[in-house]
DNA sequence: GCATTAAATTGGC
DNA sequence: GCCAATTTAATGC
């Protein structure tokens, strides 16, 4: 894989909110990136670890989850090619939480000592992730919303909207067929809800002709009625370009 | 890993 | 007290 390709989601991504000279971006491809692949529902980094890189996606799907004392997992974020789940640990030297891939992937892993540099010679490029870490937050805040106060089908509908509209940052299309490669039982990790009752609303969706969830895809049947079912406002994505 | 059901619990009205 | 949402427990693919 080139180096162009690796690096093309981050960049898409960080040019569609954030304004980077041809010399930040020059200074973003000549990174030094370790390219590795990583097997489906693998640990990257695990909290308390300390890490001394951090993680892009490059092809694939991970999650980030905290496990209570008693074993119950819940599922923080999803994370898709060009976004780097764990560039807090560029700062926050010591894991509060699980990262990994939810199916085989291929991360890029970037040393915390060439990000430091890097941010330090280019302040547009500190400010684009610095910028593309709040947006990180904002999306963290709606994922609490969800879980706390919408009726699991509209947290599933208001997770495939986000996802999609994220996707297609990179993408450029929304889809209405896409990869949404989690079980039943990771869905209801990451709405708060048992995995009986996952599976009972995931059905109920389909029967009512709105989204198909099945076979790590995601189908849009009626997009009137998701948006309906989800209240979703892109908001809080903060994707409006750069100035 | 997914699907279904019966019985119990919870919170709002 | 009723109703809807959801959990718990159990079972069969």
């Amino acid at each position: 894989m080139d180096r162009d390709s690796v690096l093309a989601s981050l960049l898409r991504r960080l040019e569609t909110v954030s304004k980077l000279d041809p010399a930040d971006i020059a200074a973003i491809r000549s990174l030094p990136i370790a390219v590795r692949h990583w097997e489906g529902a693998r640990a990257i980094v695990s909290d308390g670890e300390r890490p001394s890189e951090s993680c892009l996606v490059i092809e694939g799907f991970c999650i980030r989850s905290k496990t209570t004392e008693a074993g119950q997992r819940q599922i923080l974020s999803i994370h898709i090619p060009g976004e780097i789940p764990d560039l807090q640990s560029l700062h926050l030297r010591r894991m509060d939480h699980d990262l990994l891939t939810l199916v085989p992937s291929t991360l890029g892993f970037i040393s915390h000592a060439s990000l430091l540099t890097l941010t330090h010679a280019r302040p547009n490029v500190a400010d684009a992730l610095w910028r593309d870490t709040l947006i990180d937050a904002a999306i963290f805040r709606e994922w609490i919303v969800n879980v706390g106060q919408r009726p699991a089908p509209a947290r599933l509908a208001h997770i495939v909207l986000e996802l999609r509209r994220r996707l297609a940052v990179t993408r450029g299309a929304e889809p209405a067929t896409f990869e949404f490669p989690l079980t039943q039982e990771q869905i209801g990790e990451a709405l708060g809800i048992t995995p009986v009752h996952a599976n009972r609303i995931i059905r109920q969706l389909r029967e009512d002709g709105i989204i198909d969830v099945s076979r790590g895809y995601v189908q849009v049947l009626d997009e009137t009625r998701l948006a309906d079912l989800a209240q979703f406002d892109d908001r809080y994505l903060h994707q409006d370009p750069a100035a």
